[in-house]
DNA sequence: CTCCTTATTGCTAGTCATTGCAATAAGGAG
DNA sequence: CTCCTTATTGCAATGACTAGCAATAAGGAG
């Protein structure tokens, strides 16, 4: 809660290092503006960085989840997609036609807040992914 | 929401097999009451059934949670977890020591009638996990 | 009980993702 | 600018999961 959004230089002071890789990641992740796997991302940045490997991608996303630079999310099966970590907000996705939707975190607030007081737990899940039939698909399934 | 509980038999009548090896996987999930990865099933499985393969495993489980007979949650890193769908609840868990809250689903009711409302989709997500910081733990950093 | 259709399985190969370890390089000290 | 410590990376091996296809067997018909 008290530093909500960290910024990439205060990693140093933490003891964490400012390499190339994080960088590059973290500003592909910063332009896109939207999900990413870690495969696209390594589509990405591999041309800038030869030698950059599939797996300092993965770890590096771990990483900068961790650190709250990135957001991570389960949307479909077991593939996660990383987003950069800018605005709060949680997935509502079709799992009949793989529409999505933003939902604010603000109309998770009160749910967070009445889970804490019941559990004691500090909830810092951003990024919760639930899932529905759209109104499209909900028509012609009852048609 | 016709029929939340459907029973195994209900799956001959819509044209799919009752197999040794879907009984067999629906078994251990119903007397182990508690979350496995597909592996741990695996094992407990393959020594009754010889010739089981893990794939079998991966797509049984795939086919029972679509049929609503088993839950699929996320609850670490990619790593899926399968449990025997009896009670509807979902889950959060300490993302520093791993300790895990059940939440019934009633807490987020409300939750999904609103989203529900705002957004035209019919929601279906059960066992959507959630992450935080235990008291424990929570005292702990604090400390 | 036997035959027949075709849903499922087992096998194999292929992706996606994680881990261990030696080599590299970030960044502080002198 | 050079040296030193050790966080990170690259590489290679392993583990998790998916997909294609021929062989098997569930379950209905006769």
């Amino acid at each position: 809660m008290e530093t909500p959004r960290p910024d990439f230089a205060d990693l140093r002071e933490k003891g964490f290092r400012l390499t190339p890789q994080r960088l590059a990641i973290l500003e592909v992740l910063k332009n896109s503006k939207g999900h990413l796997t870690p495969i696209e991302i390594y589509r990405e940045v591999s041309p800038t960085l030869p030698g950059m490997t599939e797996a300092t991608v993965y770890r590096t996303l771990d990483f900068l989840t961790r650190q709250n630079l990135v957001l991570v999310a389960h949307l479909g099966k077991g593939q996660l997609v990383y987003e950069y970590a800018d605005n709060d907000h949680h997935h509502l996705i079709c799992s009949q036609c793989g529409d999505m939707e933003e939902i604010e975190h603000e109309q998770l607030q009160e749910l967070y807040e009445q889970l804490s007081r019941n559990t004691g737990y500090q909830i810092h899940s951003l990024h919760t992914t639930f899932f529905g039939l759209c109104p499209d698909c909900l028509n012609e399934s009852s048609g």
